[in-house]
RNA sequence: GCACCCUUAGCUCAGUUGGUAGAGCAUCUCAUUUACACUGAGAGGGUCGCAGGUUCGAGCCCUGCAGGGUGCACCA
């Protein structure tokens, strides 16, 4: 800055002869704030003591930031540039997310369009091409992220494939399963046959569907059911304990019934999870292919068999139907029972809830593998005790609730995919026996069970296995002792959308792995929806890009323009126009400098205190108590998380009382005759102006810096490093 | 079914501990060689979803109801 010689001359300096242009100055302003160092906390002056950090949640790189993305960096941004401002020690640490299983199905729309597939690949070449690709969008998002001004400290910068996060997260499993916290188990697992891999519970959303649902007779009983092409296998028969209707019927008891295939024998079973008012309240189990059913076979110690493959075709226990999609052959065997007069009734519109994959609205088909789970009971059980304890509170606070909702209806978590894009699970598997172990350094090569040969396991881990632990890895936490400064963490950002995947993984893992949760504060931001509240989407075609906004608009109106009105916890409707409102308020800004650098024009360089009283009018004292007043307001509401309230009441004050009120009031006394009146309101249209430009750097830090840049002050730093505005002991009050 | 949220001006939404109903956009009128290419002054517009209750006082607290949204679980 030093230069910069414009603002050392008196008259006006050029810049502001025309109206204000972001363009011309974002990309310089940020490289001015990078080179100075202060992004990195230790860079900063010694008024810098307390460590006050943020991680940021790494944006996938796989593609283009989305409009929420940029809500998230301008509210991470606008804490940082607070605190950083008030004298903290702020480390904000950006991070780049391989995203695992999102980044492989992007690419396999690539391959798909390109006619490939990745089911004809060897699994060590899709990986390298899915890396090439990933770093190569992980540049467009970084440089992105720059352009919303975010003032995160690039020296370290992580991405979640990084050597030491891979290893970590290894060191982890390996602990986990020597704790008893991770096992092995064939149990049952949300599968994707287009995909052709498991998913966790978080990672399936629910569809309404209407289907027939039919009523077979099986032997004495009538059963419903909703899908016929599982009931090949079946040979238990369930029904509630209590239910009377079926008292002369004993646990245990065999019955000889005529089923799809000719003559079986069917065993009658006991069960509190049977409902009785639905349909006939006796139901056949199919455990390989139902939660609920597995439930109950797991309780009864059932027989369990497969019916359906990993690509949705029946198995030969379908007898003349094997081989069929399910879809093609559902039809095909009512014909058959109805044929054999088991066929009792249809309903025709039966409505009905199916789980879909979430990424491609594929039915799921609950396949009984063997997979990699966390024990999540004693773990969920920590993560609510702190919660309760207050040490992780909720903006808003009603997401305290949902988090301990879900802690408390928690399942074992599946943690194995089928995918290679992702940590590799450092496991040896016996194919022969039940074997399975981490092996960290590779050595086990035989079953010491059953001594056959072993292989190791080609599944990597849920992308959210890593970046559950993300606090402590993006702090380095294995090597060396700086992220004892900064762990726990301050506030945790994210999308409300990641209250069940992500934040709760991370109060645990901080618990678990050094009994400490990862951060104080979690701040919930909604989904940013378009003009009329509707989703963006890519097929529905209105997706707005970030950039775009910046290029037109500049990003300081993009950023307040996301910030007045938009409370936490709220899903946003953006419309354009709001943002271009903003942008001539920075435009106001410029001009309001203008105006007061016109009437100071031949005073001596200026200080950044409040104007000593004595040179004061009384009208000048009330104008800067008024202005205390909204000082003291909108920190008020922003270190209670309140920034919609903040930004709009400096906005408002900026552009309605400043602009509006004092700037008009002040002309007559600038071109009157009162010497020491037009001192006086030189002096305070001075301390205004920078007092404004102070309060809204959080907000629109470009046009901020810029003007600060052209401010004849003495001994003046960067703004974004400059002292927030106090109030300090024996100021006007 | 359960949980959570929402319902305030034409639209999008604020409204902090209960103390006279707010902003932006839109509309209308007027001004404007202006610090302002992106401006100003002013106006209209609300039974705060409905019904009760608590209170000196309720948009805010309590109960019930209705409508909308989101999430979870499903029920074969």
């Amino acid at each position: 800055m030093a230069e910069d010689k414009t603002y050392q001359e008196p008259d006006i300096p050029k810049a502001f002869l025309k109206p204000y242009n972001a363009d011309e100055h974002e990309t310089r302003i940020y490289k001015l704030w990078q080179e100075s160092g202060f992004f990195n906390p230790d860079n900063l002056p010694d008024r810098h003591k307390k460590p006050f950090t943020i991680v940021m949640p790494p944006p996938n790189a796989n593609g283009n930031l989305h409009v929420g993305h940029a809500l998230a960096i301008t509210l991470e941004d606008i804490m940082i540039r607070f605190k950083r401002m008030q004298g903290f020690k702020t480390l904000w640490v950006p991070g780049a997310d391989h995203a695992g299983f999102e980044t492989q199905i992007v690419y396999e729309k690539k391959l798909e369009k390109e006619g490939r597939s990745r089911f004809k690949m060897d699994p060590q070449d899709l990986y390298k091409e899915i890396l090439a690709f990933t770093l190569e969008n992980k540049g467009t998002m970084e440089a992105q992220v720059r352009a919303l001004g975010a003032s995160c400290d690039w020296s370290r910068e992580k991405f979640t494939l990084d050597p030491d996060v891979v290893a970590e997260t290894h060191r982890t499993f390996k602990k986990m399963y020597d704790d008893g916290l991770v096992y092995r188990g064939s149990r049952i697992v949300n599968w994707c046959s287009k995909h052709a891999t498991s998913l966790s519970d978080v990672e399936t959303e629910s569809k309404e569907k209407i289907d027939p649902f039919y009523y077979f007779k099986y032997g004495p009983f009538t059963i419903g059911t909703a899908r016929p092409e599982t009931k090949f296998g079946d040979k238990y028969v369930v029904m509630h304990p209590e239910d009377t209707r079926y008292a002369e019927y004993k646990q245990g008891q065999q019955i000889e019934l005529e089923w799809i295939n000719g003559p079986i024998t069917a065993t009658v079973i006991k069960d509190e999870a049977i409902d009785m008012e639905f349909g006939t309240g006796v139901m056949t189990i199919t455990p390989w292919h139902d939660a609920v059913d597995f439930g109950i076979a797991e309780r009864h110690k059932l027989d369990r068999e497969q019916i359906i493959d990993m690509r949705g075709k029946l198995l030969p226990i379908a007898g003349e139907f094997a081989g069929m999609k399910i879809t093609e052959a559902r039809p095909k065997i009512v014909e058959k029972l109805k044929a054999k007069g088991l066929l009792v009734k249809v309903d025709e519109k039966y409505v009905h809830n199916v789980p879909v994959c979430y990424k491609c609205e594929t039915a799921i088909e609950p396949q009984i593998l063997p997979q990699w789970f966390v024990k999540m009971q004693p773990l969920a059980e920590k993560a609510i005790k702190a919660v309760e304890a207050g040490e992780v509170v909720f903006q808003p606070d009603n997401y305290r609730k949902i988090f301990l909702y879900w802690m408390n209806n928690t399942l074992d978590w599946n943690i194995s995919r089928q995918i290679v894009w992702g940590i590799p699970i450092p496991a040896k598997i016996c194919d022969s026996c039940s074997f399975a172990e981490p092996d960290l350094e590779n050595t086990l090569t035989t079953c010491p069970k059953c001594k056959n040969m072993l292989r190791a396991d080609t599944d990597t881990f849920d992308t959210w296995f890593s970046s559950g632990q993300w606090p402590l890895l993006s702090l380095s936490y294995s090597k060396g002792a700086d992220w004892k400064s900064f762990y726990p963490t301050d506030v945790m950002e994210t999308g409300s959308d990641l209250i069940f995947k992500w934040i709760p993984r991370m109060v645990i893992f901080g618990l678990y792995l050094v009994g400490k949760v990862p951060f104080h504060t979690v701040y919930l931001h909604g989904l940013v929806n378009d003009a009329s509240g509707k989703k963006m989407s890519k097929s529905k075609g209105n997706v707005i890009n970030p950039t775009d906004l910046i290029v037109k608009y500049g990003t300081d109106a993009l950023r307040i323009g996301l910030i007045v009105g938009n409370t936490p916890g709220t899903d946003l409707s953006l419309s354009e126009n709001k943002i271009k409102g903003y942008k001539n308020f920075g435009n106001k800004l410029w001009n309001i400098t203008r105006f007061v650098l016109t009437s100071c024009q031949g005073m001596e360089k200026m200080t950044l205190d409040v104007p000593n009283k004595d040179i004061l009018t009384d009208e000048d004292k009330k104008l800067i108590s008024e202005l205390h007043a909204l000082v003291a307001d909108a920190t008020h509401d922003i270190e209670e998380y309140r920034f919609y309230l903040a930004a709009e009441k400096i906005y408002h004050y900026v552009w309605h009382t400043f602009a509006d009120v004092i700037i008009e009031a002040s002309k007559a006394k600038i071109a009157g005759a009162d010497i020491s009146a037009k001192q006086s309101c030189q002096y305070t249209l001075f301390y205004i102006l920078i007092t404004c430009v102070k309060l809204l750097h959080p907000f629109m830090p470009f046009v901020t810096e810029t003007i600060w840049e052209h401010l004849p002050i003495a001994d003046k730093q960067l703004l974004m490093i400059e002292k927030w505005p106090v109030l300090e002991e024996g100021s006007m009050k």
